[in-house]
DNA sequence: ATCATGAGAGAACGATCGTTCTCTCTCGGT
DNA sequence: ACCGAGAGAGAACGATCGTTCTCTCATGAT
């Protein structure tokens, strides 16, 4: 038998490149499960739905955000570096060639209506990095308002990125980030 | 014998409420039949699937939101109170209770992998919006990489009121773009 | 008035998908 | 060696959905 911690994840990690690259309704559990390498049954004594796998794919999806985030602006020194590096790790992700897009974007379009469980974890993935924003530029002596721009800049980057197929939507998104954050300190 | 057109748009506005109210695979083509009032032979007698429908649906949102910034700029005398219409436009749209993000970002992440027309006609939208915008800021002597700025703003503010669910993003965004416009005048 | 044509309504079909069930095999205890 | 319990594989089930088909009826010409 193969180790219940290693089979599961195999489970999550195959339903995260599928759900991802094609959509989630439009791939079926039977895809899961011939990526995963498992059978069906153990593939549900694990999860007992695809909705269930579905939030725990994103929930893993959260985990992998934040950590990209913190890992792009650990070498950075101050805060208006740290909140630069979204960017940056923006910048990074969309040149990855299986990027399409942010998938608690995604999934709220797609199920968020139908689903609640999906609009509440996307709209906790938001918010969570609104807090970060906030908390940085609240350091750097910016105004919440400040922050709320600059989450727009991001989320509207990755939307564009993933439609256009273009992946400097970063850099524009990096320019107006500075040049917001000047205007504001200026100020 | 119902009109032909009347009939025809009837079945473009309720699978236009219904996908973007629910998504796209969450609502059946008898779900539309339903809504339209006609038979399924009638519907298919006007669209031969339910994707043909949905790309009708896409173009109907296309030139929907062509007037919907025409008319919000028309009163704008300037062409930088034409790009920050945009926003006030956007304001407006949020707050509908019937707002749920932007139609062709929701259908891209949910069928922009699978469908490729679907994927064609996001960008085809997502193009023209931009172009749009860098045709008001070439006018107000600003360069391309702000147009680019400006869009992003847009985009973002759409996904983040969809999933926050509140509409001040509309405001921030504005907000944002009075000083990148600003700021590139000045220069 | 009758008959042929075509449209409407929705039953039916075939495919797909989430989920469950059954059959088989392996493995550990005695 | 034998037996029972549990796990694996995938066939099967039931529901749903996109699409088609059939049956019925209304209509218009002769």
């Amino acid at each position: 038998m193969i180790d219940q911690e290693q089979a599961r994840s195999r489970v999550v990690d195959a339903a995260d490149t599928l759900f991802y690259r094609r959509g989630i309704q439009a791939v079926g559990m039977d895809d899961v499960r011939t990526a995963a390498g498992i059978s069906l049954k153990r593939l549900y004594s694990f999860f007992p739905s695809k909705d269930v796998l579905l939030i725990e794919v994103l929930k893993g999806r959260m985990v992998e955000w934040d950590e990209g985030v913190s890992l792009a602006s650990a070498s950075a020194a101050t805060p208006r570096d740290k909140l630069l590096a979204v960017y940056d790790f923006l910048d990074g992700w969309f040149r990855q060639d299986d990027f399409r897009g942010c998938a608690f974007i995604n999934s709220f379009g797609e199920l968020g209506a139908v689903l609640p469980g999906v609009a509440a974890i996307a709209l906790e993935q938001k918010l969570a990095f609104q807090r970060y924003v906030t908390e940085l530029v609240d350091e750097l002596g910016g105004s919440p308002a400040l922050a709320a721009q600059l989450a727009i800049l991001a989320e509207g980057a990755q939307t564009t990125a993933a439609i256009s197929g273009r992946p400097d939507a970063a850099f524009h998104a990096r320019r107006a980030a500075e040049v917001l954050i000047a205007g504001e300190l200026a100020a």
